[in-house]
DNA sequence: AAAATTACGGACAATTTTGTCCTTTATTAT
DNA sequence: ATAATAAAGGACAAAATTGTCCGTAATTTT
């Protein structure tokens, strides 16, 4: 479904929203342990991640990575998901066709037309802070 | 969301039920022509399809692949994922952990488990014959 | 000012997926 | 029987994705 990349951004993302709450930031390191991820590939997304403003970074001790409550609660999956991923996850043909359309559908676009869009729905109404607040919660977890 | 493979697959899958209709075999040079793939690659994907007995082949002049109309009212979109891709689009974790389930679930599980169950219900349902009969009756289309 | 810490970024390596080439095997037509 | 044809299958190659390593830049602490 998604990219390896694109699952630990989500799941880093959901992290240091967790983490900010109490207002300081986190670090790379504790991140990947966290997330179970690897740490290089990591920062690599994270810096895709900073670069698109969906999470906050600063440099040098007591720095790391942060995302305000506002911010996410403003963010959706579906930013992150088309950051990363792109759009061919919600917009894509499920056969690979280029042009595959209402008016030029491939054998599968009808059949395919309600998950594509419910799944585009999910991301756009998910947002980072939503999913933060079930780690908080216990209702749902980030390892194992 | 289906890797290449698959993507071939299920075209060249349409391609020779819709051809077998007039009862004669379809050869690998044009299915690929025809859905616009690798010729090699479609012949390993094809292999696939084979061993599995979801399409039936003979080798030599007037051989080819082919798919009877029972077994095309049969076969799945399902059966067909399933080989290729193995089942992780509709049974796997959107955030890819091993073990995420109702009583341990991950921060999307549960705004996942729908588009993931109606995907797996459409896979199941559609048949091969279904999209075979949307080529014949020019609904769907398998080029461009 | 210097040292320590942490993200950034470039280059490189491993793995997986996608794709090609060529020989072998089965089948049919001559 | 022989030649021709078409799928089967193994080995190899290219590309994309995933993952690592190491030096650089920014920031804070001492």
């Amino acid at each position: 479904m998604f990219s390896k990349a694109c699952e630990y951004g989500i799941k880093a993302a959901v992290y240091i929203a967790y983490k900010s709450q109490t207002g300081d930031r986190v670090g790379l390191g504790e991140i990947a342990k966290e997330i179970k991820s690897p740490v290089a590939f990591t920062a690599k997304v994270l810096q895709q991640l900073t670069r698109n403003r969906i999470v906050d970074s600063v440099r040098g001790p007591t720095g790391g990575f942060r995302i305000s409550k506002e911010k996410a609660q403003r963010i959706k999956l579906f930013k992150i998901v088309t950051v990363i991923d792109g759009d061919s996850i919600y917009n894509g043909c499920g056969l690979g066709f280029r042009y595959c359309d209402e008016n030029n559908p491939c054998p599968i676009h009808h059949k395919f037309i309600h998950i594509r869009s419910s799944l585009k729905l999910m991301l756009e109404t998910t947002s980072l802070f939503d999913l933060s607040s079930d780690i908080n919660e216990g209702i749902a977890f980030l390892k194992k």
